[in-house]
DNA sequence: GAGTGTATAAAACGACCGTTTTAAATAGAG
DNA sequence: CTCTATTTAAAACGGTCGTTTTATACACTC
């Protein structure tokens, strides 16, 4: 029994670091299992299918991502309302920060490896991932596009809904070639950008670009 | 003599069209070779490698966006030269439209088979695409960095790096997902976005993006 | 302590991949 | 027309993948 769950657990923890590093489709259950010490076939007994197990690693994250992000949100709206002013683009964007840095109480890198995997999560199993967390987190998605909307209120809603993608894809892009990019960005500029800075950069960035005048009505 | 052209032609014309709707890691070479009609071993007797393949069917378009970009990033310098006022941001983004548009001149769905190569290229061979542009055509991608960072001579290089690669996720997110966004968009706004439009709503989110203040020196 | 259900171990299965080999067909030159 | 070199066709090779099967070891209940 204690073993047990020691298996399944070293394979979820292997599973997601691996993941992250090289993408779901490029990380074959050989290495997970051959990396974890554990038995080929011991992740189709605890998991089902490698599918699943992929499943199971969003999941952990996805679970104390999103209740934090609507939690965040929710606090938002009440403070602006008591206040009498409303929220800008920058604050609710801010809010995926306090929800993001609680990941590291499921991994202390758990804000990287959250972000990764939803970048080849994205990129690999398009739709999969999209489904899953309309299903599972679609209030906390609407309420989310809701509040960007109110702060831009010049903004027709197609124009908002391609934007907030672009975003998406800039920090996707970002975590998956994080590391291609950082070592490139220090050998130009000698610059070091720790993973972590990299959404610092970010959020000014989609800020401005969301909330920029739309030239088509 | 006639017919051998044919069949390489078949194969590099299916072979971008597969590559650029699944990727290239996706596509198998059975799946280009049948649905061209040609032998599998074709493949190889033509091209050496399904490596071979995908840097012939990159290579194509580079060949002629790389170019064109340049010649319109120069047209812009000397523009603004002789009227002694500098160019914008937008203005430099702005350069990448005619030659996309070029592309039609290798297919007639060119731009955006293009875009979506590029997307799966940089998200899925990380690397090897980034050398191989910089090698070819290194001239180009300094210039556009270099008249970039002169349109915002208030912001610093690593900030500007990480801006353009933002920019560069933007797009490429928006191109791989572009047909399952473009469905959402349409169910959910009843507005219906084609491709050649996604361009010309990314162009103002990543200049404003790009543009906006540095809140870190 | 025997029995039962769960967890691990090792091997094999079937499918698909890129590539290579072998053989047949085809075209152009002498 | 014949010979030769190039192109196509078909089959096979070696490898990796996810999954399944078979058999063994383990832990817990009665």
């Amino acid at each position: 029994m204690a073993k047990a769950l020691r298996t399944k657990d070293k394979i979820i923890v292997t599973a997601e670091m691996l993941f992250a590093e090289h993408g779901f489709e490029q990380t074959s259950l050989r290495q997970i299992t051959s990396e974890a010490n554990v038995n080929l076939a011991s992740v189709n007994y605890h998991f089902g299918s490698k599918k699943a197990l992929i499943q199971a690693v969003m999941a952990r994250y996805q679970s104390v991502f999103m209740p934090a992000l609507a939690a965040q949100l929710q606090e938002l709206a009440q403070r602006s309302e008591r206040a009498g002013v409303s929220y800008r683009t920058a604050d609710v964007l801010a809010c995926v920060n306090a929800p993001l840095f609680a990941l590291k109480q499921v991994r202390v890198d758990g804000p990287v490896i959250y972000l990764r995997l939803l970048g080849y999560a994205y990129s690999e199993i398009q739709g999969h991932l999209r489904r899953f967390t309309m299903t599972h987190y679609g209030d906390v998605v609407h309420q989310f596009f809701a509040m960007i909307q109110t702060a831009n209120p010049n903004l027709c809603a197609n124009t908002l809904f391609w934007r907030l993608h672009f975003s998406l894809g800039a920090m996707l892009f970002a975590q998956v070639s994080g590391q291609a990019l950082r070592e490139i960005a220090a050998s130009d500029f000698g610059e070091d950008t720790h993973a972590e800075e990299t959404l610092a950069k970010l959020l000014p960035f989609v800020a401005a670009g969301i909330a920029a005048s739309d030239p088509q009505p």
